[in-house]
DNA sequence: ACACTACCTGG
DNA sequence: CAGGTAGTG
C-alpha cells in the first residue's frame, strides 16, 4: 500500500542522496524510483515527474503503524536539517557554491546505523561503489534475516539483447537484512573471502570481534554527541577502520556533522587549489595534513562543513561529472579566496592570517 | 613524522 | 586504477 510523505525535491532528491556513496543498500531502478533494505523493512521509494513535493513509499512489510515512517524520518534526518537553508547560507556566504549546488539539489546526508554503516566503509576502502554495493548484498543475503521475495527485470547483456526486447526476463531477488553483530559473528575470514570480500575479509572478522567486545550497539550510541576528535579515535581502533572510513562513520551514522571525510580525490583537490598550509608539497597523506584539510573546510563551512562537503563531492559521480566539474574548479578556487568565512554560524577550526591561496608550482603526479 | 608498499577483485 | 589501511623502514 502506497503512502506519501510531504517532502521538496529540493529537500530531498533520491538520486543525490541515497546512491552517491554515503550508504550503499538502495537500488536505482529508474530515475526516481529507488528500492532499499532499512532496518527490517524493504522499500520503494519514488516521485512523480509532475508532482516536487511528495515522496511515495511502499513497504514490505507493510507500515500499517507508522513504525517505518518513524524510522525513515529519522533515516533522512526530516526534522532536524534543512538542506535547503544549508544550499541558501552558503550560496550566499560563498560565491560559485550556488552555482555547484543548483547542479545537485537535494543532497543530504542520511543517518545511518552505526554498526551497518561501519562494516559498509571497511569494505568501500580501495573500492568503487558498484562492487561495494554487491559485497553488501551478499553479505546480507549469507547472514542477514530474510525479509521477501521481489521480482525484478534481469541484467541483459548486449549479445542478448534482441531476443530479450520483446519480454524482459524477470529474476527474483531475495532481500534480507543486515545482519547484526551476533549473526556477523559467525562469519569466518576463509568464508568472507570465498564470498569476494578479498582481503577486507579480515579487517571485518577482527572489528565485528572488537565491536561486541567493546559492547556492540551500546558502545556506538555512546559515542554519539562526542567532540569529533574523540569519535574518530575510538573508531580508528577498529582493524580496518583508517581516518578516512572514520570520518564516513562519524558523519553518516554517529551525527557528526562536522566531519569532512578527506578521500584521494578531495586530498588532490585540496592540495592543488592550496586548501593546505604552508608551500611544501607532499606525496602522500600524513594523519596531520588529514586533519588540515579537514581544518580548512571546517573554517569555511563551520559545523556542518560534512555536509558542504558530501553536497560539493556528490557532484563525482558519472552523471554530473561533466556538467559541473568546471563550474566546481572555479568555485573551490573562488572559496580559498573568500575572506571572513570564519564568521559563518559555529565556524570552526582555527583562524590563520597568513593563510590564503597558494599555487603550487611543482605538483608532481600523485601515482603513477 | 613521513614515504612506500602489499593487498582482493573486477571494470 | 578504484572514495584506504596496516605494516614497515
Amino acid at each position: 500500500m502506497w503512502k506519501s510523505l510531504v517532502i521538496h525535491r529540493k529537500e530531498l532528491a533520491l538520486q543525490n542522496t541515497l546512491v552517491n556513496g554515503q550508504c550503499f543498500n538502495w537500488k536505482k531502478l529508474a530515475p526516481d524510483h529507488f528500492q532499499g533494505i532499512l532496518g527490517d523493512f524493504f522499500v520503494t521509494l519514488k516521485r512523480a515527474a509532475d508532482n516536487d513535493t511528495h515522496l511515495h513509499y511502499m513497504t514490505i512489510p507493510d507500515d500499517s503503524d507508522g513504525k517505518f515512517l518513524t524510522l525513515f524520518k529519522r533515516y533522512i534526518q526530516y526534522d532536524t536539517v534543512k538542506v535547503q537553508e544549508l544550499y541558501a547560507e552558503w550560496s550566499l556566504r560563498l560565491k560559485h557554491f550556488k552555482e555547484i549546488a543548483s547542479h545537485i539539489e537535494g543532497v543530504r546526508c542520511v543517518r545511518q546505523d552505526p554498526w551497518e554503516c561501519t562494516i559498509s566503509f571497511i569494505c568501500s576502502q580501495n573500492n568503487h561503489i558498484k562492487r561495494i554495493t554487491a559485497m553488501l548484498e551478499v553479505m546480507r543475503q549469507q547472514y542477514g534475516q530474510y525479509i521477501c521475495d521481489v521480482e525484478e527485470p534481469v541484467e541483459t547483456d548486449a549479445s542478448s539483447k534482441e531476443e530479450e526486447k520483446k519480454e524482459p526476463l524477470k529474476a527474483i531477488r531475495k532481500i534480507y537484512r543486515f545482519p547484526t553483530v551476533d549473526e556477523l559473528k559467525k562469519a569466518t575470514e576463509a568464508e568472507l573471502r570465498g564470498l569476494g570480500f578479498g582481503y577486507r575479509a579480515k579487517f571485518i572478522v577482527q572489528s565485528v570481534k572488537m565491536i561486541e567486545e567493546k559492547g556492540g550497539d551500546k558502545w556506538f550510541e555512546s559515542l554519539r554527541g562526542k567532540p569529533l576528535e574523540k569519535v574518530r579515535a575510538e573508531l580508528v581502533t577498529l582493524m580496518g577502520v583508517g581516518n578516512k572510513v572514520a570520518d564516513c562513520i562519524a558523519l553518516f551514522s554517529l551525527d557528526c556533522a562536522d566531519s569532512v571525510p578527506v578521500d584521494t580525490h578531495v586530498f588532490q583537490i585540496a592540495q592543488k587549489l592550496g586548501y593546505i598550509k604552508g608551500l611544501k608539497f607532499q606525496a602522500s597523506m600524513t594523519d596531520k595534513l588529514y586533519v588540515e584539510i579537514g581544518d580548512a573546510f571546517r573554517k569555511r563551512f563551520g559545523d556542518k562543513a560534512g555536509w558542504a562537503h558530501q553536497i560539493l563531492f556528490a557532484g563525482d559521480l558519472d552523471s554530473f561529472k561533466e556538467v559541473i566539474a568546471e563550474s566546481k574548479k572555479r568555485s573551490l578556487g573562488e572559496i580559498t579566496k573568500e575572506e571572513n568565512v570564519s564568521e559563518i554560524k559555529g565556524g570552526a577550526g582555527k583562524a590563520n592570517p597568513e593563510e590564503g591561496p597558494k599555487q603550487i608550482q611543482n605538483v608532481k603526479r600523485l601515482k603513477k
